[in-house]
DNA sequence: GCAGATTCTGTGAACGCTCACAGACAACTC
DNA sequence: GAGTTGTCTGTGAGCGTTCACAGAATCTGC
């Protein structure tokens, strides 16, 4: 049979030609030979263009546009160890803080902000121990070039892997845990809470009660500004903690508060949603807001503008915020300096306080 | 100096040496020294394990996990083509839907089902022509495997361009556009609505409402059940079309409701956030719900259980919408067939109906 | 004991790109 | 006109995998 003679000898240029045929698109080459030019100069065009003559970035420009060339991420991320990838991770996200409004401002604001630098955004859950593993072998292999984190709670272990500077990352609020931790960008927290309940007192509100929630990212400077505006007032019975920023728990803090200080004319409430559950709370037991009991929210997402009343609240600039965590990366990804940053609140006055 | 004469005389050893040192981890040839066998030996222990003497397997397991390997994804996709992502496509996301949450519960869901076949979700924003082409392009560039297509508006152009069949694709809920057009996932949306006007006709409601939204997926099918049920009893004056699932547009639907049909005793609102909207708007009327008017909406998300009074609605299973998505798509990707799917819907009674 | 399977292993050649290098040429300076 | 600088170009090597192939070893059944 003629096969042997055959394997003999190798014919790489009709393997190649069978290959070619069931290739997904145009490779650099058929572009250099269309273009007339060489690899090299077509891959100069691609990146930066510099030290290319005009005729010959012409060429190649117009080679590109003819054959439909993309560029192959996984050949060119092989020889320069970029991705051009980054994750978002969502840590412990139970289904709440996926629904949070905030988390999805969040989400989308990264995602533009990423692609306009042409960076793609990878989400990644983690609520289990299986899921960290998961994320932090992808994130050790080199699969993204940066991680922006956003924790629900404070101490999220992942946080002390990062930090070992595997890859860059950024948070999104002020990650608990040891102080040589990651970089982050956050409200400022502290201010914002001292805005609403100076607003409370300046309403002359004299009982103000808080729904905290100082597990939660943001949770402790939220108290600790209503403590600093309202000193001794800031009595412990006005104060419940809930462990989560949820409907639910808004609405049952707000029961507690009732039965605790039945003479409560005002709440300060760590974040909308839980200030639309004890909005609820509050008309089942018959009071009115604000006539008997002012309310105040905290992020000002769309939940304040449609409770009833509508809820005077804090602005977090989360646009800002995504765009900002999204610039502190990039930078930390080309090695330039960057710290973490605090971005200003504002009192927004509806009608529940 | 002595530079031309070391210029001369290539040193590839101390090169790669130098390479290897700031390399980012350990490479397959690393595990393969440490376990004593080949490369080849080593790749089959990492795809399927076939042909591998136990000896070898046990070896390598070994190496890999004193190494910390972890397989190059960018040298695997640059020789299989295929990268283990997949893109999950929001188009035309006005904010509204992006805070949606059933959004939140689909693009939690495809996270996780496909997580567990260790395929990475990249998200992708598609509301402007310039990030449609980027999109295109992505996909075309052999980027993704696949597409998870989220569609606000049907008709979207997008899916045209899909369905040319550069790369699998599937969509949630009924695309509009040509018969031709992809595959999808929905839950049965006229079954749905003939079960809440059923329901409604069954509480004695004489003059039911509905506030549709045909532009949007899943719309004209919602429309399509209520009149089913209603046939000629659905009076024109008694359906009102909004352009979008939002707060707002529910309150105004409701607005113009109240003002044609002032005797209206029910609305079905084609969306848990319409009849949100309708809710507010019908207290401010002075309606009482469900006494004066009772309300029905779609859906069965967070809200219907926040509002004032809780919503009956009907459940769309969107946990299985979202894993009989992945589904299809990861048998398109293994070019097995798969076709549209419809799941089944269930009213949810609380007290607004 | 030997032909034929069957299991197991190593090797070379891609995959499509970037990057360093060297060479060609043009434009200056002295 | 020779040297120096700068712009522009092509080429070879290598990134870390997989895959096809071929060869070695072991097991069948007669």
């Amino acid at each position: 049979m003629s096969q042997n003679a055959d394997a003999a000898q190798p014919h790489p240029k009709s393997r190649g030609a069978a290959r070619r045929a069931m290739r997904r698109g145009p490779t650099i080459d058929d572009v250099a030979e269309l273009a007339g030019v060489s690899r090299g100069t077509v891959s100069r065009v691609l990146n930066g263009a510099r030290y290319v003559s005009p005729a010959a970035l012409k060429a190649v420009e117009r080679a590109v546009r003819t054959t439909g060339y993309t560029v192959n991420q996984s050949a060119r991320s092989l020889v320069t160890k970029q991705s051009n990838a980054v994750a978002f991770v969502l840590s412990e996200p139970q289904e709440r803080l996926f629904e949070d409004p905030n988390f999805s401002v969040l989400l989308r604001c990264c995602t533009q902000a990423l692609a306009e630098h042409d960076i793609s955004l990878i989400l990644m859950l983690e609520s289990s121990d299986a899921e960290r593993d998961r994320v932090l072998r992808y994130v050790r292999g080199g699969h993204v070039d940066g991680v922006l984190l956003i924790s629900a709670h404070s101490g999220d272990p992942l946080v002390a892997d990062l930090a070992r500077g595997v890859v860059p990352a950024v948070a999104c609020g002020r990650p608990g845990g040891p102080e040589s931790a990651i970089p982050y960008v956050a409200a400022e927290d502290t201010e914002g809470a001292r805005q609403m309940t100076r607003h409370l007192v300046a309403q002359g509100r004299r009982r103000i009660g808080m729904i905290a929630c100082p597990q939660v990212v943001g949770g402790p400077e939220r108290l600790r500004g209503y403590r600093d505006v309202l000193g001794r007032r800031a009595l412990k019975r006005l104060v419940v903690h809930t462990s989560d920023y949820s409907f639910a728990a808004g609405a049952a803090a707000m029961r507690e508060l009732l039965a605790e200080s039945p003479d409560i004319d005002a709440v300060f409430a760590a974040s909308d949603l839980l200030a639309a559950g004890a909005l609820a709370e509050l008309r089942r037991a018959g009071r009115r807001v604000p006539d008997d009991v002012a309310v105040g929210g905290f992020d000002d997402s769309r939940i304040a503008r449609e409770t009833d009343p509508p809820l005077t609240t804090i602005r977090q600039p989360l646009e800002r915020v995504a765009a900002d965590m999204v610039d502190v990366l990039l930078r930390l990804i080309r090695r330039e300096p960057a710290s973490s940053r605090l971005l200003p609140t504002e009192l927004v006055r509806r009608e529940s306080a």
